[in-house]
DNA sequence: GTAAGTTGATTTTTT
DNA sequence: ATCAACTTAC
């Protein structure tokens, strides 16, 4: 039956893939060919030749893939009960699982999952013994480093005594210095695979990659349990052939020599997944291994029109060495491609909310995708989507310890565990949507404890003396105190489950009717479950110092929406969808394609039995972005839109087009139409004062309606009827809320928002440097004073601050100084906390050593007076007060040098100098100390011994006096927007904000 | 030509 | 904080 159907659906090169059933075939399968339904077809007409389907065997690299072609197959023939459609990984599992015995592993043998593997890492990397690498200031970066080889170890069935035995061979030859740099760190991560190995073999534990490189092992080895697999799978498929690895062909390989019966479908133009391991030469590699191979070619494109196919097909003619085709369509002409200049991102992001607003006219949002190379760039386009209530969700992964949920219960969590110094905790949970307190309460609560040097969870017990909703708090000073004395009567996941049922995440999402979150809470769940599982420990601490390692790398969270909004998602997470309408925005060089950043450690090709190419990286690197783009451009059925923006935010010159923009002919191609884009600037339509009043009440009678606050919520429905135009009866005598003053501001179209400072503070630079930085922590440190967090990093600069300052008194004082009072010193400063690693410990000891060293060789040559150490200064701009301490004033005959310390390992230009408002606000100091202006001031860089001087001109004075002054304005304006960037790592109050992206 | 200074970015993902 | 790619200065 289903035969005839097929004969007239398919075009003749379909009909010849689907119907051939014997022999090594490769399907060259071009976008948007009908390949799924040519793939299904396939096996259909194996199982109608009576080919029985526990013969057959479907390979592909995602679940979803699996899924899809078995559900395909499934609607038209249903006696598959053994077929077996799968990824390559549950293939495998399930074969481990027919094999234990022979792999040495008990019946349940745990996947150790990736989080979890990082986290053992970590805590293990001083038992490694390692000699050669660099731990730095974030070990998780070396983690990765390591964990990524370790993974391509086995995509290339590299075992650890493979790797020792290519080492011993290394240490006979004589080798460049580079090419040993590399070997040495081998070394190193030779350590840590065989360190792992042995601890997951002992713990019946597998990961990932040894899912597919032990039965590759076992098949190769054990030729009686090849044969067995051999004759079970007669027929065999594989999927997206181009991003298979060498361990993938392998196995393909062995199961597939005997019957030589193997499909693989692919498209050399959509290999996108080198960074996995996928090496393009596996298609070359096919053709070796089955001379006789049977190549087919599927070149009718039925998705885009054909100006978009023209498109596509010109961009990927540049591609040299690909299997030529030429994609062909029957489709229309179609609209012109849309290649649009815009001046700003900010212009781009209007010009794409422009046009969907024209295209959702005809079409839907789920019509329409954006398209991107890499998250962050589609950041200021969902901003402004936002701001106007565009539908759309970002399809893909997200990282789920930054989710603002997540974090607040890791909130409760450390708060349980020490609530004392839980300061940022108690901020983050009082600010959680459900108690609905105001950030002016918060400020005062904060403050209050500050004043009274008491930690913020103790000033719970002094509600009566702070001026704030004595109810409101009082609910959540019950619910945390509860939760604390529950602690040590708990069991830990009963003890999580209390935080997410009792605690109203639950109650809160449900609610609300928040599915994300609702999502979210529930994978919470589940990791705490996990965890249980794994490690069999019912400590709190250990679950919360768990989480803390994890969180510092990318978790995916485990959430599918399908919606009728616009669809925003990367350009691998598009692959193999299609849409209407496409935009690709971005295409400049260094975003499309992005810089080349290489791998810290470097597999070796004599190491790998992999064939690779010659070209280099470089030139493999433009090339699988240009198929990248391909891929993108493909997507597109009816309309395309390619754009990009002159000027990124605050840069200072224009951004250069894309190479393959230019390889389009993109001013000229007869396909597409160029546009400069000039847009008159957006209003962006502030939500009004009756909005924000609804919003804000109806945020408070959920929260009243929690905490069962009944009486509370009549007037506030009275207020919210008011606001929709009704008139509310006089039910009640209203006192809280303000039932007039409301009244007033709907009236006014005015809304009045609580001040958060009542009186000029006492500025200092350092105040002004954190302004500077971000004014969201400017607002937590000063505003809030929420007591500065135990570091959770190591404090390097100061130590060695603290060290040079004391040395310097004793140069002052005449004493005698050499290396051992300073190495004494430098004990006697020297904080521990912080370093997560004792190897990491001691390569920072070892810098400060020698930093010190340098300091002193450098110090004795020296010929000034030291005349101020950490001097104290304060001084008046425009009225205002400003103090500080400037590290080092030193007098040479009648001059003064100001010297400020550096530990930065890059150092700074004399122009940036000049705009330094530190340096030149000590140039004031010393004017009002000493009534005389430094002849000099400057950055003492003591990692590198450099020493940076300038000396200012009086018109660089008055510029920073304009940028105090400005700053000044911005504190007192109160605008505390964060500026979220790469400071955010390690920022003191990362817990509390949700600004980093 | 080289050296020093400036500028902008720090991916992509499945099991 | 770090690093590569580009620009400018000599």
């Amino acid at each position: 039956m289903s035969q005839i159907a097929l004969n007239n659906d398919l075009n003749p090169q379909q009909k010849e893939a689907v119907f051939t059933s014997e022999g090594p075939t490769i399907i060259i399968a071009g976008a948007g060919s009908g390949k799924t339904r040519v793939v299904t077809n396939k096996i259909i007409n194996l199982i109608n030749n009576g080919i029985n389907p526990e013969n057959i065997l479907a390979l592909t690299f995602t679940d979803k893939a699996a899924a899809e072609m078995y559900d395909r197959i499934y609607e038209i023939v249903a006696i598959h009960s053994d077929l077996t459609v799968s990824t390559f990984h549950s293939f495998c599992k399930e074969i481990i699982s027919e094999n234990i015995i022979d792999l040495k592993l008990n019946a349940n043998f745990k996947i150790m999952e990736s989080t979890v593997q990082l986290v053992w890492f970590i805590k293990n990397i001083d038992s490694f013994g390692m000699e050669f690498v660099e731990v730095g200031n974030q070990p998780t970066t070396l983690v990765n480093g390591i964990m990524k080889t370790i993974s391509k170890f086995k995509d290339e069935c590299i075992s650890v005594e493979k790797l020792e035995k290519y080492l011993i061979q290394k240490d006979s030859e004589d080798l460049d210095d580079e090419t040993q740099e590399q070997i040495n760190y081998l070394k190193d991560i030779f350590k840590a695979y065989k360190s792992y190995e042995i601890y997951k073999s002992k713990n019946n534990m597998i990961d990932f990659g040894d899912m597919l490189f032990k039965i590759c092992e076992l098949l190769k080895s054990k030729p009686l349990i090849l044969k067995k697999y051999q004759n079970r799978f007669k027929y065999i498929l594989v999927d997206e052939f181009q991003d298979t690895n060498y361990v993938q062909l392998q196995i393909v390989n062995l199961l597939a020599c005997e019957h030589k019966n193997i499909t693989v479908v692919g498209d050399d133009d959509q290999s996108i997944y080198r960074f996995r391991g996928a090496y393009l030469t596996n298609i070359a590699e096919f053709k070796r291994l089955y001379p006789k191979y049977k190549e087919i070619f599927l070149e009718q494109n039925y998705r885009s029109t054909k100006k978009i196919l023209n498109v596509a097909n010109q961009l990927i003619s540049n591609k040299p060495d690909r299997i030529t085709k030429k994609l062909f369509t029957e489709n229309d002409d179609g609209d012109y491609v849309v290649i649009a200049e815009c001046k700003t991102d900010e212009d781009q992001a209007n010009y794409l909310l422009k046009e969907i607003n024209k295209l959702t006219k005809d079409n839907e949002f789920n019509d329409i995708a954006i398209l991107t190379r890499a998250k962050k760039d589609v950041q200021p386009i969902i901003e402004l989507f936002d701001k106007h209530k565009i539908p759309y969700e970002f399809v893909g992964n997200l990282n789920f310890f930054k989710e603002p949920i997540v974090k607040d219960i890791i909130a409760y969590m450390r708060l349980a565990l020490d609530p004392i110094n839980a300061n940022a905790e108690v901020v983050r949970i009082l600010n959680r949507d459900v108690f609905a307190i105001t950030p002016t309460e918060i400020g005062k609560f904060s403050r209050f404890a500050h004043y009274k040097k008491i930690s913020l969870f103790e000033a719970f017990n002094s509600l009566k003396y702070i001026a704030v909703n004595e109810n409101k708090f009082t609910y959540v000073k019950n619910k945390i105190n509860e939760l604390i004395s529950s602690k040590t009567k708990l069991k830990l996941n009963e003890f999580i489950d209390k935080i997410l049922f009792e605690l109203d995440f639950y109650k809160y999402e449900v609610s609300i009717g928040n599915e994300r979150n609702l999502a979210l809470l529930n994978q919470f769940h589940k990791l705490a479950i996990d965890y249980h599982k794994l490690y069999d420990k019912d400590e709190l601490d250990s679950l919360v110092e768990f989480i803390e390692y994890a969180s510092n790398f990318e978790v995916k969270e485990h959430y599918e929406p399908i919606k009728n909004v616009v669809q925003i998602m990367t350009i691998h997470t598009a692959k193999g969808k299609e849409f209407p309408i496409v935009f690709i925005p971005n295409l400049v060089k260094g975003k499309f394609p992005p810089r080349n950043r290489s791998d810290k450690f470097v597999i070796p090709n004599d190491l790998s039995d992999e064939i690779k190419t010659n070209l280099d990286e470089k030139e493999i690197r433009i090339q699988e972005e240009r198929r990248l783009f391909y891929v993108a451009i493909t997507r597109a059925e009816k309309r395309l839109y390619l754009t990009y923006a002159l000027r990124y935010g605050g840069n200072v010159k224009d951004s250069i087009v894309s190479p393959y923009l230019e390889e389009i002919e993109y001013q000229n191609n007869v396909n597409s139409k160029f546009k400069e884009i000039e847009l008159d600037p957006i209003e962006i339509k502030e939500e009004s004062v009756k909005e924000q009043i609804k919003q804000k009440f109806i945020k408070e009678i959920i929260s009243d309606l929690i905490r069962t606050d009944y009486a509370k919520i009549i007037p506030k429905i009275m207020i919210l009827d008011k606001v929709e135009g009704n008139d509310p009866k006089d039910l009640l005598k209203v006192t809280e809320p303000e039932y007039e003053d409301i009244l007033t501001q709907i009236k006014n179209d005015e809304l009045d928002i609580e001040k958060e400072l009542d009186k000029e503070p006492t500025f200092s630079v350092s105040q002004f440097n954190t302004y500077n930085r971000c004014p969201r922590v400017y607002k937590y440190s000063y505003v809030y004073k929420i007591p500065s967090p135990s570091k959770s990093y190591f404090d390097f600069g100061g130590t060695i601050h603290s060290v040079i300052r004391d040395l310097s008194k004793k140069i002052n004082d005449e004493e005698k100084v050499g290396i051992n009072v300073a190495l004494e010193l430098l004990e006697a400063h020297w904080q521990n906390e912080g370093y997560t690693t004792e190897l990491a410990e001691k390569q920072a000891k070892d810098e400060a050593k020698s930093i010190l060293k340098s300091f002193l060789v450098e110090q004795s040559k020296m010929t000034s007076e030291i005349v101020g150490i950490e001097k104290k200064f304060t001084i008046s701009i425009d009225g205002h007060a400003v103090l500080g301490f400037i590290d080092r004033i030193d007098k040479e005959g009648d001059d003064y040098t100001i010297i400020d310390y550096k530990t930065a390992k890059t150092s700074l230009s004399e122009n940036k100098l000049r705009e330094d408002f530190q340096l030149l606000t000590y140039d004031m100091a010393v004017q009002t100390l000493f009534g005389k202006r430094p002849k000099k001031v400057g950055l003492w860089f003591l990692r590198t011994n450099k020493k940076v001087m300038i000396e200012p001109k009086d018109e660089d004075i008055e510029k920073i006096k304009i940028q105090i002054l400005k700053t000044i304005e911005g504190i007192m304006g109160e605008n505390f927007e964060p500026t979220p960037g790469w400071v955010c790592k390690n920022c003191d109050y990362k817990l509390i904000c949700d600004a980093q992206k």
